[in-house]
DNA sequence: CCTGACTCA
DNA sequence: CATTTGAGTCAGG
C-alpha cells in the first residue's frame, strides 16, 4: 500500500504499536554512503502487510519529509529484518537514523548459512523462487520490464512512486516470508550459535562502514602522476624492443609480439594458450620480460588501487563488508576491496635504474626522456610509491595500529588435530612453527645458509595441508617433482602424526555424505568428490569466526571510546587509536580480547604501531596502565 | 584452497 | 551497437 499525506498519520500510529519490522529502501543508486540517497522506504509488519513511503520520486506523489523523521523515530530500537540489510540501514543512517539499539536480522546472511551449494545466487528473486515458490517472485520480472521500458538503470527516483512502491511492498512481504522459512531452517540445521554471532556482526560491520577509512588524497594524486609517466616509459620501451607498437594488455597481441622476438612461453594457460603471467615471465631470459612485468605492476597500482581510490572524490573511503560472501564464513570486502591492498612498495630513486632498467636499457630510457616524450622531473621523485601509504590516521591526535594473529590457521589446525605438544609450544611468542617443521620434520639446520629455503618448503607444505592441496599443485608450489613433494609431505606427516588421521577421518565423513560443522557450528555441505576441501573450510572458516567473535567484543569495548576499528583483513584488524587512550592502555586491552575466544584456542597477537601510515609499521611494546 | 577488480575478446 | 560473459592476470589471506 502506498502511503499518502492523507493516510500517513493513521499508518504511523499503527506502526508505533509494533516491535518487528521488515524494511527495504529504494534509492537513487548503490553508493548510499556517498552520492546516492533514498527516494522511498518500504515497511512491513509481522501481519504480512507492507507500506511504501515515497519521499523523492520524480514521478507520482511524494509525502512530506516530516513523515520520514517520524518513521525513523518509530523504527529506532526495534527489530529490523531486511535483505542485505546493511545497505538499507546505511540509507536510513544518512537521513539521521540511529540503528545502535536495533536488532538487525539480515536474510541474505541467513540464506548463506542455509544454502547447500558453493556459490548460491543470493538475490531476493532467486531466494524467493527456491525457498518460497516460483509464483511469489513473478512481480519482479514485471517490474524489470517497467524499468527497461523507461530506461531506468539504478536510479529508482526516476520511477513512478506508485509502481516502485508496489514493487517495494512485494519485496517487503517476500522478505518476511523468507525470514520465517530461513529462521526455521537455521534451527533445523543446528546453526543457531553461528547465527547468533552473525546477527551481532551486522551491527559491528555497520559501525565500521559508516565511519569510513581516511586516506591521503594528496599523496594519491602524486602517485598517479608518477605511475602515469612511468607507464609511458615502460610502454615505449616494450615497443622499442619488439620493433612495433601494440597493446600490451591484449593477450593475442602480446603472444604475437613475443613470438616475433622468438620467445615462447614455458607455461600454458588452462585453455592451452601460451601464458604470460608473472610466473611465466620470470622464466624468460629476455629483457622484455622484466619490462612487461614492471609495466603490469605499474598498471595494477594505477588502475586497481590509486586511480579508483582517488576517483572516489573524498578523504574518507566507505567500503562494504560482506558477511555472506564466502563459503567458509570469512568476510569479504568490496567497493572498494580493502582486503587486498598491496603490501609491497615501489622504490623510485633519482635515476632511471629505479625503474629496474639494466645498463643498456637505461641509455634508451634516458633517450626517451631527453627526446621530450617524458620529462625527467615528472618521472623521478624521491617519494616511494606504496598503496598502504595512503592509509593514515583520522586526525592529529591518533595513530593507526595493526593487530594480527601470528600463524592463525596453523594454530587452528593444531586445535582440530588436538596436538597437545605443539599447542603448548605455540603459546610462546617466540615459537616459529615453520622453523620447527624445517628442523624437526625436514632435518634442517638453522646455522645452514640454506635454512631459509628449507623453512620456505616447510611453510609451503603447511599451507598445502591447510588448503587441502593435491600433490601436483604442492609440487608446483615447491618447484620440485611430485615424488620429492610426496617425500617432503610424508616427513611432515611423520613428525605431526595426528594431522593425517584427522584429515582422513574428515574426508571419510564427507564421502559418507555427512555435513561438516566448524568450531562455531557453521555448517558446510561438501559433495563427496570435493572431500579434500573439508580441511580448508574447517580451518579457514573457524579462523574467520574467531575473529568475528573478537570483533563483536572489541566493538562493544570501543563503544564509548574515541578509538575506532577500521578494517578486518582475515587475521588482522586495523585500528585508529586515540593517543590519550593509548596512554591508558587501550591497545593492551584490545589485544587481550583478541587472545580470548570461546574455543580456548591459544592465539598470539602481534601489535604494530604505524608511523605516519599503514606502510610504516613498528613493533609495539605495551604500556600497561 | 578462499576472495574482488581490472582488462580484453 | 550496447551489454554481458569468460578468461587471464594479480592483489590479499
Amino acid at each position: 500500500m502506498i502511503v499518502t499525506d492523507q493516510n500517513a498519520d493513521g499508518i504511523l500510529d499503527y506502526l508505533k504499536t509494533q516491535s518487528v519490522f521488515v524494511v527495504d529502501i529504494e534509492s537513487t543508486g548503490l553508493d548510499v554512503m556517498t552520492t546516492d540517497f533514498l527516494c522511498g522506504i518500504g515497511v512491513g509488519t509481522a501481519s504480512g502487510e507492507a507500506w511504501y513511503f515515497p519521499f523523492r520520486h520524480k514521478i507520482g506523489d511524494n509525502i512530506d519529509l516530516y513523515f520520514l523523521t517520524r518513521l525513523l523515530r518509530i523504527l529506532e530500537g526495534k527489530t529490523l529484518i531486511g535483505h542485505n540489510l546493511k545497505f538499507d540501514i546505511k540509507g536510513l543512517y544518512k537521513e539521521g537514523f540511529n540503528y545502535k539499539l536495533c536488532v538487525l536480522l539480515d536474510t541474505i546472511v541467513m540464506a548463506r548459512l542455509c544454502s547447500k551449494i558453493h556459490a548460491p545466487r543470493l538475490d531476493l528473486e532467486n531466494l524467493l523462487a527456491t525457498w518460497i515458490g516460483v509464483d511469489d517472485a513473478g512481480y519482479k520480472a514485471e517490474f524489470k520490464k517497467y524499468l527497461k521500458k523507461n530506461k531506468i538503470k539504478g536510479d529508482f527516483s526516476q520511477g513512478d512512486a506508485k509502481i516502485v512502491g508496489e514493487y517495494c511492498c512485494g519485496d517487503v512481504v517476500g522478505t518476511f516470508k523468507l525470514y520465517l522459512k530461513l529462521e526455521k531452517t537455521i534451527r533445523l540445521t543446528m546453526q543457531q550459535e553461528v547465527w547468533d554471532q552473525e546477527k551481532l556482526m551486522t551491527k559491528v560491520l555497520l559501525n565500521m562502514e559508516t565511519l569510513g577509512v581516511p586516506i591521503d588524497r594528496e599523496y594519491c594524486k602524486k602517485c598517479i602522476g608518477t605511475l602515469t609517466n612511468r607507464e609511458k616509459l615502460l610502454i615505449n620501451k616494450v615497443h622499442e624492443l619488439v620493433g612495433y607498437e601494440f597493446d600490451i594488455g591484449s593477450g593475442p597481441q602480446l603472444t604475437t609480439a613475443m613470438n616475433s622476438l622468438g620467445i615462447h612461453s614455458p607455461v600454458r594457460t588452462p585453455k592451452d594458450k601460451e601464458s604470460w603471467d608473472n610466473n611465466a615471465l620470470k622464466k624468460i631470459d629476455h629483457p622484455v620480460a622484466e619490462i612487461i612485468s614492471n609495466y603490469r605492476t605499474n598498471g595494477t597500482l594505477k588502475n586497481t588501487f590509486f586511480g579508483p581510490l582517488y576517483d572516489r572524490d573524498s578523504d574518507l573511503i566507505f567500503t562494504s563488508f560482506k558477511n555472506w560472501g564466502t563459503v567458509t564464513g570469512r568476510l569479504s570486502c568490496m567497493d572498494p576491496n580493502l582486503q587486498n591492498i598491496p603490501k609491497f612498495m615501489l622504490d623510485l630513486d633519482n635515476n632511471a635504474t629505479s625503474m629496474n632498467f639494466n645498463a643498456t636499457n637505461r641509455a634508451e630510457a634516458m633517450e626517451s626522456i631527453l627526446s621530450g616524450k617524458v620529462k625527467l622531473n615528472q618521472v623521478v621523485g624521491d617519494e616511494t610509491v606504496a598503496v598502504r601509504n595512503l592509509f593514515v590516521p583520522s586526525r592529529p591526535g591518533s595513530n593507526l595500529f595493526s593487530m594480527d594473529f601470528s600463524q592463525m590457521e596453523v594454530v587452528v589446525l593444531l586445535y582440530f588435530i588436538k596436538d597437545e605438544e605443539l599447542l603448548s609450544l605455540v603459546k610462546s611468542e617466540e615459537f616459529d612453527f615453520h622453523v620447527f617443521v624445517a628442523i624437526e620434520a625436514l632435518g634442517g639446520n638453522p646455522d645452514d645458509p640454506e635454512f631459509e629455503a628449507i623453512r620456505a618448503i616447510a611453510k609451503s607444505i603447511t599451507f598445502g595441508v591447510i588448503y587441502g592441496m593435491g600433490i601436483a599443485s604442492l609440487a608446483i608450489q615447491l618447484g620440485k617433482t611430485e615424488n620429492e613433494a610426496k617425500m617432503f609431505r610424508q616427513r611432515y606427516y611423520d613428525r605431526i602424526p595426528k594431522a593425517k588421521p584427522f584429515i582422513n577421518d574428515l574426508k571419510a565423513k564427507i564421502e559418507r555424505g555427512e555435513y561438516v560443522y566448524n568450531g562455531y557450528n557453521r555448517r558446510y555441505v561438501i559433495t563427496p568428490d570435493k572431500a579434500y576441501i573439508g580441511i580448508n573450510y574447517l580451518v579457514q572458516g573457524t579462523s574467520g569466526d574467531i575473529i568475528k567473535e573478537n570483533m563483536i567484543h572489541i566493538d562493544k569495548f570501543l563503544e564509548d571510546k574515541k578509538s575506532k576499528m577500521l578494517i578486518q583483513i582475515h587475521d588482522e584488524l586495523l585500528f585508529d587509536i586515540d593517543e590519550e587512550e593509548e596512554e591508558s592502555g587501550i591497545v593492551y586491552q584490545i589485544a587481550s580480547i583478541m587472545k580470548t575466544n570461546r574455543l580456548g584456542i591459544p592465539l598470539n597477537v602481534d601489535v604494530k604501531k604505524c608511523k605516519g601510515s599503514w606502510a610504516n609499521k613498528e613493533k609495539y611494546e605495551f604500556r600497561r596502565s
